[in-house]
DNA sequence: TTTCAAGTAATAGTATTACTATCATAAATA
DNA sequence: TATTTATGATAGTAATACTATTACTTGAAA
C-alpha cells in the first residue's frame, strides 16, 4: 500500500485549488523545477507555460502571481516539515533527542517513503535554501501576513519553540531560537556552496558539519 | 572641523563612479531614499531617474542594472560597519566586550558623528534588514563572486571571525558564528516588527532584546 | 583660440514581463 | 439534452529593463 500525503493549503493562495487538477499538479511541478533549475527571478508564467504545454492565460486562472505561487510552494514544504517531524519524534521522550532531530531534518535533504506525487521534496528543499526568505522579504509582508500566508512557518517554529521548552523550562527565548535554526540550517547551506569562506564548512562541503555546529549553538544556549 | 569618510568601491560594480559627481551622489541619495521606502522590487530606474530630476539615461550612466545598484549600496554599508567596529574597538583590550561591541552594533541604529555626506545610515540599516540577503540570494552568486562583489562582507566576517577566536583559541566555527551573528542581527529585528510570533520580542518590540538574546547564544557556544 | 573629448540631456525605440480580456471548444454534470 | 466548467487559442496593454542616437555644454590640450 502507498500512503497519500495530502497537505493542507492556505486558499487565499490559489484561485483554483492546484491539487484538483493534472493541470494544476503540473503546474506545481513544473514551477518547482524551473525555480530550482533558473531561480525565482528568472522565472516566468510564459516560461512555465511553455514547459507544461499550455497558455500563460491557463497558469493565471490557478495563481494570481507568481508571488503567491512561491508562497504556495513554501508553504506546502514546511507543512511537509511539520508532517515529517511529528512523524520522526513520535514516541521519543528525551527532548534534546528531538531537538536534534529537528535540526537534522531541517539541514539534510530527507529522502522520503512516503509518495507526494507531483511534489520533489529534494528540490524542494533547494528553493528554500535559495528562495525562502523572499518569501517574507517584500514590501506587503504586512498584508500576506494577514491573510495567514505565513501560518505553517509560523506553526513549524512553535512547534520548535515547545521542544526548546520542554529542554528548559526556562529558556528565555523558544521562538528566537527556532527561527534562527530554521533560517541558519539553510542560509549556512546556501553559504557553503557559493560564499564558503563565510563559514566553516568550504573543505567538506558537508551538511554534517552544519548540523553539529547547530547543535553546539543550540545546546549550550539552552543549558543555563 | 568635520571629518570626510571616503569608502573604496569595488569599481565592477559600476560604470562611472557616482562619488566623482554630483549627479551620481544624487543617484546613490535617492536610491537609498526610494529602496527604504517601496522595497527594492518596487524600485525602477526610471522613478529613481523621476525623483532626482534626470532621465533614464542618465542613471543607466552609471549603473549597469538595478542589481548593481544594490550590491553597491549595500558594499559602503558594510565597508562603513567594518570602520565603525575598527574604530569603535579601538584600545579595547579585553575581546569579549569587543564581541559584545560587535553585537550592539549590528543591532542598533548607529547615529554617527562622522559625516558622510549624501548617505542616510539610518536608511541603509533598514535596508539591509529588508534587502540585504537579496544581493546574493541569485541565480548569479557565483559570477558576483568572482567579481568581488561581497568582498565587504567577507572582510567584516573575518573580522568578528578574529574577535570570536580572541576569545575562544579552540572555537571550531568562528565564521559561521560570525555569519550567524550579523544575519540574525537583521533577520530577528525583521521579525520582530512584521512577523513577531517568530521572536520573543513582539511585546517590548526593542532591539536591546535582541541584543540580549545574541550575547546569550554566542557567549554560550565559545565558552566551552 | 580652436578643437576635441567627456559629460550630460532629450528622445525614441525594443524586448520582455506581468498581466487582462475574449471567444471557441471539449468534457463533465444535471 | 442542456448547461456548466475547464481548458485552449489569440490578442492586447501597461510597465519594466534596457539600448541607441543625437545634440548641447564645458573644460582642458594643441
Amino acid at each position: 500500500m502507498k500512503l497519500e500525503l495530502q497537505i493542507k493549503m492556505n486558499p487565499s493562495l490559489y484561485l483554483r485549488d492546484p491539487e484538483q487538477s493534472e493541470l494544476g499538479k503540473n503546474i506545481i511541478k513544473h514551477s518547482i523545477q524551473l525555480i530550482h533549475d533558473n531561480g525565482f527571478e528568472a522565472f516566468t508564467f510564459k516560461k512555465l507555460a511553455e514547459s507544461i504545454g499550455t497558455t500563460e492565460a491557463g497558469v493565471y486562472r490557478y495563481f494570481e502571481n507568481k508571488h503567491k505561487l512561491l508562497v504556495y510552494i513554501i508553504s506546502w514544504y514546511w507543512g511537509w516539515i511539520q508532517f515529517q517531524l511529528s512523524y520522526q519524534t513520535n514516541n521519543i521522550e528525551d527532548p534534546a533527542i528531538k531537538l536534534k532531530k529537528v535540526i537534522t531534518l531541517l539541514s539534510t535533504n530527507v529522502v522520503d517513503d512516503i509518495t507526494t506525487g507531483h511534489v520533489d521534496e529534494f528540490q524542494l528543499h533547494q528553493i528554500l535554501i535559495a528562495e525562502g526568505s523572499k518569501a517574507y522579504l517584500t514590501n506587503h509582508v504586512g498584508k500576506d501576513n494577514k491573510q495567514q500566508f505565513f501560518q505553517p512557518y509560523k506553526d513549524l517554529c512553535n512547534t520548535i519553540g515547545e521542544i526548546i521548552l520542554e529542554c528548559n523550562p526556562k529558556y528565555k527565548y523558544p521562538h528566537s531560537l527556532a527561527s534562527t535554526i530554521i533560517e541558519m540550517a539553510h542560509l549556512q547551506n546556501f553559504f557553503m556552496n557559493h560564499l564558503p569562506t563565510l563559514t566553516d564548512f568550504s573543505k567538506s562541503k558537508d551538511e554534517k558539519e552544519i548540523i553539529k555546529y547547530l547543535e553546539e549553538l543550540v545546546f549550550n544556549t539552552i543549558r543555563l
